[in-house]
RNA sequence: GCCCGGAUAGCUCAGUUGGUAGAGCAGCGGAUUGAAAAUCCGCGUGUCGGCGGUUCAAUUCCGUCUCCGGGCA
């Protein structure tokens, strides 16, 4: 049996207890960084020190199914520290960063200190620069989208596109065009229109303790095989072999790292060792683009470099 | 041992009727205000296996050697 604490002690490294030293004790504490970089070991020390509420910032992480697949806390780490935000949303719920930041505000309005913890770029810059209130796209709206970019490519929904709208996207990313042209369709009002309105943000970063995890590159390559290797040792594929049933690609919990390929293997498409290797070489290029977003989206943000 | 086929970018391969070469993937760099673990953009000098020959010029033709497939003994 384990008592409370002791996973809080074991979670200790010597770059948390680095780290830990110079993290505020009374602002709220952001932290970023790449997959498998140490991000949850480094928010659950901050938390048992500061008896903090863990708030999750991970775009796949709010998915259900996915405990293992989405290197989730484990329920042993969950009794550490009240978790937040973590696999409360259903396999087939479309969520965003809209969704994630109503949801993260409703958490802040408790008053208990926080330190909010995920690999997404996105949700942090919504959180300390500002989003838009824009209303959620109609499902119909995304249906006929979605059908349209299938049978005719993004130009049709290009050209119906406000001039505003146009000129400031990339015209050849079809999730912007269509993005654009579901903003439209759906509000009456362009995007860049309603961005223009944007406020102030929720959580200015001079307002937290930002930390951006920095791991050597050749370093976390490493442990993100290492990590892929753990879980699968510890059931990733039963617990995909679960999803078997209700697997359809473009389900939102879908995108999870590992999913599609696992999937794959289970249905006969390609050998584990196969669908092993893909999945860690998709992780490895996600770990990539968060650290292309960091260099350029989290200048002001203070770097440590782990393990 | 003999015969045939290969050897070109990190990998899989294309190509050059002789004028020193290009795709996919990987990798690297970048963008990214509601699907973001998504999506998109940019970046290609490499003893064209070694050595010799023919030629103004060889990665390309010839010879030979090495290695890897396959076949025959």
């Amino acid at each position: 049996m384990s008592n409370p604490g002791d996973i809080c002690a074991k979670m200790k490294s010597d770059w948390v207890d680095l780290a830990l030293r110079d993290v505020s004790r009374s602002a709220p504490v952001l932290i970023a960084g790449p997959t498998a970089s140490g991000k949850s070991a480094l928010a659950l020390a901050i938390a048992c020190r500061d008896d903090r509420i863990i708030v999750n910032a991970d775009a796949l992480q709010v998915y259900a199914r996915w405990r293992i697949l989405t290197a989730r806390p484990n329920l042993q780490e969950e009794a550490e520290a009240e978790h937040r935000l973590y696999g409360h949303v259903g396999r087939d719920i479309s969520y965003s960063v809209g969704d994630w930041l109503r949801e993260v505000s409703a958490v802040l309005q408790t008053g208990k200190p926080v330190v909010i913890v995920g690999g997404t770029g996105l949700y942090f810059s919504a959180l300390t620069e500002g989003l838009v209130d824009i209303p959620a796209t109609p499902a119909e709206v995304r249906k006929i989208a979605d059908f349209r970019r299938a049978k005719e490519g993004i130009s049709g929904l290009l050209q119906e596109l406000d001039v505003a709208t146009s000129e400031k996207i990339d015209k050849a990313n079809p999730a912007r065009v269509q993005r654009a042209w579901e903003v439209l369709q759906s509000t009456g009002r362009g995007l860049s229109d309603w961005q223009r309105e944007t406020g102030p943000a929720l959580m200015p970063l001079r307002d937290a303790d930002a930390l951006v995890l920095r791991p050597d590159v050749d370093g976390l390559n490493s442990r993100i095989d290492q990590r892929f290797d753990a879980m699968l040792a510890s059931g990733a594929l039963a617990e995909v072999a679960a999803e078997l049933p209700y697997w359809v690609p473009d389900k939102p919990s879908a995108r999870a790292i590992g999913a599609a390929e696992l999937i794959g293997h289970l249905r006969g498409d390609l050998s584990l060792d196969a669908a092993i290797s893909a999945a860690k070489l998709a992780s490895r290029q996600y770990a990539k683009r968060q650290r292309t977003w960091a260099r350029s989206r989290m200048t002001g943000w203070n770097s440590i470099i782990p393990h």
